[in-house]
DNA sequence: TTTATTACCGAACTATGTGTACGTTATAAT
DNA sequence: ATTATAACGTACACATAGTTCGGTAATAAA
C-alpha cells in the first residue's frame, strides 16, 4: 500500500519500460514459469520467486503487489495472445459459418498446451481461481458468438456455464493423459454437447 | 506431529466419546458453519474458528491437525447422509429403472440446499478442492449406475467427467440466484445431457 | 560527457497465521 | 474418592507476506 517513492509505473500504460525494468520482469516470469513446472501455484511462494530469479524483495514488490497480481498478468498476456490467434483464424475462415467452434478448439488446445511452458495444465488441474476465471470468460465469448446447437427452455446462461465447465474439465482430463491429438479432443468434445 | 500425549483418540473408531469432546466437536462444527456464512472457506482462519468456538487453541488441535481436515471430517459426515438418502430412494424406486436418475438429483439438491446451513453453496461457488472432491466422487458413483445414455466413441471415462462437472456447475449456477425448485434444475440437467 | 532520474539492492521490521510444548485445572468414568 | 484424561492458556518456534529506507548503480536525456 504505502507508496515509497519507487513502485514501476507504466506497467500497462502505453509507456517503454525501462531495460532494467525488461530484464527484472523477465527474470520473475522465468522464475514463476519454472517453479510452475515443479509445484502447484499455491506452494510457490515469492520467496521462491525471488531467489530464482535473482533480484531482491523490494524489486518484486515493485513490480507487483502480490504473487496473484503476478499471475493475473501472465494470464492476460496469455490469453490475449491465444484468444487473438483463435479470433485471427476465425475471421480467415469465414466462409464455413457453422460447425467451425470443432476448428477453432483444436487450435485453441495446441495453444494452451505449448504456451508459456505448459502452465496452463497446472492450473487447470488445480483449478485455479485467477487461471479459471480468465479461461472461462474467454470460452464464454467464443461460445456465445457460436452458440452450440442445443437451446431448449433451459436458460440460455445455463447452456453456457455448462459447455464452458464441460470444456474446461475436457481440457483437465486431457492434460492427465496429454498424448491425444489436439483434433481428437476437440471432436469428442463437439460430439459430447450434442 | 509431536503427539504431547494429549490428542483426542477414538474420533473414527467405534469408540463413543466423552461428553467434554462431544461439545468441544459440536462448538467446533457450529463455529466453523456460523463462519463460512460470512466468508469464503479460504478465508477462514483455525483462531476465528477457537475464538468462536470458544475453546484453547490446543484443545482444537487436539481433535484436527489442520482446517482441512476439519473440512473433511464434515464434508465425509455430509455426504455419507446425503447420498445414503439418495441411495435409499433409489431402491425404493427400484421399478423405474432408467430416466430416474432427473428424480435422485432433485431429492440430492434438496439435500445440498439444506445441509449444514447450506455451506455447500459456499464451497461448490469457491471450487474448493475438498469439498468438489467429495461431491464429484459421489457424483461419479452415482452417474456409473445411472450412465447417462450417450456414450459414442468418446472415451467413457471423459463422458463421466463432463457429466460431473457439467453437474457441478449447474449446482454452482444455482446457488448464485437459489430460487428455482429443484426439481426443474434436475430436469434442464437431465435435457441438457442429451 | 555530464547530469538528473529512477530502478535495484538488501537488511531490518511489522504483521499474520500455523502448529507445538507443557504445566495446571476441570470433568468424566469407575 | 480415586484415577484418567480432556481442556485450558500461555509461551514459543516457525513460515510467509508485505513495507521501509538509505545507499548504489544503471539508464536515458541534455
Amino acid at each position: 500500500m504505502g507508496d515509497t517513492g519507487q513502485s514501476v509505473k507504466s506497467v500497462r500504460n502505453g509507456t517503454k519500460l525501462d531495460r532494467r525494468q525488461r530484464k527484472t520482469r523477465a527474470a520473475i516470469y522465468e522464475a514463476f514459469e519454472s517453479l510452475m513446472a515443479e509445484e502447484h501455484y499455491s506452494q510457490v511462494t515469492v520467496a521462491q520467486i525471488i531467489d530464482r530469479a535473482d533480484i531482491g524483495r523490494s524489486t518484486f514488490y515493485g513490480h507487483f503487489e502480490t504473487k496473484d497480481e503476478l499471475l493475473d498478468d501472465i494470464c492476460q498476456g496469455m490469453f490475449d495472445h491465444i484468444f487473438e490467434g483463435v479470433n485471427e483464424r476465425c475471421i480467415t475462415h469465414e466462409d464455413l459459418e457453422t460447425a467451425d467452434l470443432q476448428g477453432k478448439l483444436a487450435h485453441l488446445l495446441y495453444h494452451l498446451r505449448d504456451s508459456h511452458s505448459g502452465i496452463c495444465g497446472k492450473l487447470v488441474q488445480e483449478g485455479e481461481p485467477h487461471f479459471t476465471a480468465y479461461f472461462e470468460q474467454q470460452l464464454a465469448v467464443l461460445f456465445d458468438r457460436e452458440v452450440p446447437g442445443m437451446p431448449q427452455d433451459v436458460p440460455a446462461d445455463l447452456v453456457a456455464q455448462t459447455a464452458v465447465a464441460a470444456f474446461s474439465r475436457t481440457v483437465c482430463w486431457w492434460f492427465r493423459r496429454a498424448e491425444d491429438p489436439p483434433e481428437d479432443i476437440a471432436r469428442w468434445y463437439c460430439d459430447l454437447l450434442g
